[in-house]
DNA sequence: AAGACAAGCAACCGCGACTCT
DNA sequence: TAGAGTCGCGGTTGCTTGTCT
């Protein structure tokens, strides 16, 4: 497929002279090409690469598929419900510095994790009229939904051996082994204590093997599919909007106490920082978030 | 069955920072 | 030191797919 060539707003890394740059979703030969040149002369200098490779591609277009897509070690998949509580923490602390958080979430693109902060997230909080940066927001964040997904976490956790027997028995299982969550941390790794609350292995995630070229499908000769892998219907999924509605989650509400220790939570951030984020979206804490002024602000 | 709409995500863009000569 | 080239980040766009009517 090829995409209707955009204006070009004269990228000024995009001085490579012709006119027949390729846009858009890229093709498995074009992958390969990328991947087989990588792998024999290593990656940067993206520029004079795309040129050597004999892509038509701008080296950053290289850069961002090969980092974002390509790389062996980029973790596919659907973002589990620690990486949730993690990127909401991390938030906390640096806001939109999305490579930063990143780093902090082995396999995980910056991209990634913006794309999940944009799409779940700032939905959500555009749907309660909230500013996603507001006291309300963020409060409602910090004690009704990461209490939540703290919650999901421990239940998954117990639970965690009979899923993963029926999990495997149907095959819907992979690499579990291979799917430790551990939080490496870049600066310092016993910031990372959170790993120590969280369920260690992901049965959430049904598909988080690494596939080079194709989404999910290396047998597809049908170069439109390999670009858009298929969404939802991923039934081991845990979504977000699960994380958020669970029966039990009336247990979490406000005005009941929470016991934050009796939840054994790590001493992560966005208990002792005030400025975090929590999220909720059932119809109850729809109510309950107006009631408490969130969507005033506005 | 088909069109409209929404969701999710890959890819693009602009720009500032960095590196090299 | 200046300028060109390159890299990397964050914001945005637009395509594909799923769901709803």
């Amino acid at each position: 497929m090829d995409m209707k060539r955009r204006l070009n707003n004269n990228n000024n890394d995009n001085n490579d002279d012709d006119m027949d740059l390729r846009r858009g979703p890229w093709t498995v030969d074009e992958d390969l090409t990328l991947i087989n040149y990588i792998a024999n002369h290593g990656e940067g200098r993206w520029n004079s690469l795309a040129r050597s490779a004999g892509l038509k591609r701008t080296g950053k277009s290289c850069r961002l598929r090969w980092l974002n897509y390509l790389r062996p070690d980029v973790r596919r998949g659907n973002i589990t419900l620690e990486e949730q509580l993690l990127i909401l923490e991390l938030h906390a602390s640096w806001g939109n510095r999305w490579s930063k958080i990143a780093q902090y979430l082995p396999g995980r693109t910056d991209n990634e994790i913006k794309n999940y902060w944009r799409t779940r997230v700032q939905k959500h909080a555009k749907q309660l009229k909230c500013d996603v940066n507001s006291k309300q927001f963020k409060d409602t964040m910090r004690f009704l939904w990461m209490p939540r997904l703290v919650e999901r976490i421990q239940a998954a956790a117990a639970t965690v051996t009979t899923a993963a027997t029926a999990a495997t028995a149907t095959g819907n299982i992979m690499n579990m082994s291979n799917n430790n969550f551990g939080y490496a941390t870049p600066e310092n790794s016993s910031t990372g204590t959170s790993s120590d609350s969280f369920v260690t292995q992901d049965y959430c995630n049904n598909n988080n093997n690494v596939h080079v070229g194709n989404n999910n499908n290396n047998n597809n000769s049908d170069p439109s599919s390999d670009y858009y892998h298929q969404q939802g219907n991923n039934n081991n999924q845990v979504s977000f909007m699960d994380c958020i509605t669970s029966p039990s989650s009336m247990s979490l509400f406000p005005h009941q106490e929470m016991d934050f220790q009796a939840m054994e939570l790590p001493n992560t951030p966005w208990i002792n920082n005030p400025s975090t984020f929590s999220n909720f979206w059932n119809d109850e804490n729809m109510l309950l978030l107006q009631n408490l002024g969130c969507g005033d602000n506005m």
